[in-house]
DNA sequence: TAAATAGTGTCTGTCAGACACTATGAC
DNA sequence: GTCATAGTGTCTGACAGACACTATTTA
């Protein structure tokens, strides 16, 4: 590095310049009784003051290492829990959605399930329609987000084996079946998903093990450690 | 909105806070002769003055109307040209990948035809591997960027007619299964190809209208107005 | 026994992949 | 005529979708 480009940076100050802020933000998704449902998180500063909004907000730049990082923390702050599956969705960015000024949020979408979570009392679960929408006005453009990320969801779902980090640890594949059910929002062939399931090599048998239901056992599965989402040659549809 | 509410967004400013850089930058695609090309820019500025970088640079957020209008604005700016295909990324961020301090940039990337490029003088196209990788150093971490973009568009390739966005607006089949082979980096089956490609409905022949091959005359089309992306059910493969 | 869910067997349609073939124009 | 490229016809295999069937457990 040459002396003009070292002096340039010893007096380079961010704080010359008109910034956007810059945020992140987390759309946490699960099932809980055959629905889908979002988590949000009422606000404790202004603005939209306690109003519900995605767990979220800015970039510690003295703390955190990449975005990433600051996806993980803020869902272990608001939350508590260390995410199983989380992705990246996109960034948004103008000069409207935030009243502080012109704003860009980076959102990730996690899935989780419900069972394993221990909600902080600052927190609920809101439902999500089969389109994507919840019943109420959430504080910036996070019922676009949510939108938004559900609708990446439904898409993997048809092609990947995404709906299997909303499961327990151990599922049936009845369950399994059920849930790409929920997001998809339809009914699925039986026979054929299974054979596609089973074919893809993501899950494996427990031996001997069995779930008791209302009328059969039935036999449990776990997914298979090291193995990433699978991605299909063709895609399901759902009815 | 409540008194409150009213004066802290009177007394805020992002100048009080420790915020990372934010900027946009744009990955240009184009085919050249058989091989992909990426535009670069040489830098004006420090840092990494007169190295060769994506184009790109900050949010104008007195005249940006959203991210994606740093993008074009960036585009048009640096190149002269608007892009007929333009497609968010993702974003990246830590405190390594600039030297002036925590650095998040949203990516874009963008599809051309190179015979309706004007290249600027400070511009110019650079090789692209089949895997994504670029012969020389780039400034900050836009070799990374790079591979990322291209992974992007060749999985794309294997399911939507995205290779169409490189062509002038009149072509021949051979001409767009050339792209897709490129894209792709392996041969394609010709009838299942034209089969596949028919069927989607995205282009239209030109009744009459032929183009002189070296050996014989083959029939030109054109893509289909109004009609974005299309999917398929299933991937198509190389090789 | 009936009811309900777990799990299987098999046929069909769609479509990519392979490959052989015909058509046309330059030389 | 040959050569090269444009363009077609047809068989095959993979796999989703439909649907009928069997198996097991509770009440």
């Amino acid at each position: 590095m040459d002396k003009k480009e070292q002096k340039y940076l010893e007096s380079y100050r961010i704080q010359n310049y008109d910034v956007p802020l810059t945020s992140v933000d987390v759309v946490i998704f699960t099932i809980i009784s055959d629905s889908i449902y979002a988590l949000v998180n009422q606000r404790k500063n202004h603005p939209h003051k306690s109003s519900w909004a995605l767990p979220g907000g800015f970039i510690d730049i003295k703390n955190d290492k990449s975005i990433e990082s600051t996806a993980i923390r803020k869902l272990a702050e608001k939350t508590g829990f260390k995410t199983p599956y989380l992705e990246q969705l996109g960034a948004t960015g103008n000069g409207q959605r935030d009243p502080r000024g012109w704003s860009v949020t980076i959102t990730y979408f996690a899935l989780v399930n419900s069972d394993s979570v221990n909600l902080e009392s600052d927190c609920r679960w809101i439902k999500v329609s089969t389109e994507g929408n919840v019943d109420e006005s959430l504080a910036f453009d996070h019922n676009k987000l949510i939108e938004d990320a559900f609708q990446r969801l439904k898409n993997k779902a048809h092609y990947t084996t995404i709906p299997l980090h909303v499961l327990p640890s151990e599922f049936t594949l009845s369950e399994l079946q059920s849930a790409y059910e929920i997001i998809l929002g339809g009914k699925l062939n039986k026979s054929g998903f299974r054979r596609r399931i089973l074919k893809s090599q993501i899950i494996e048998e427990l031996p001997g093990e069995v779930r008791q239901t209302k009328t059969r056992t039935a036999q449990l599965y776990r997914a298979l450690e090291n193995k990433d989402l699978h991605f299909y040659m063709r895609e399901i549809y759902a009815k």
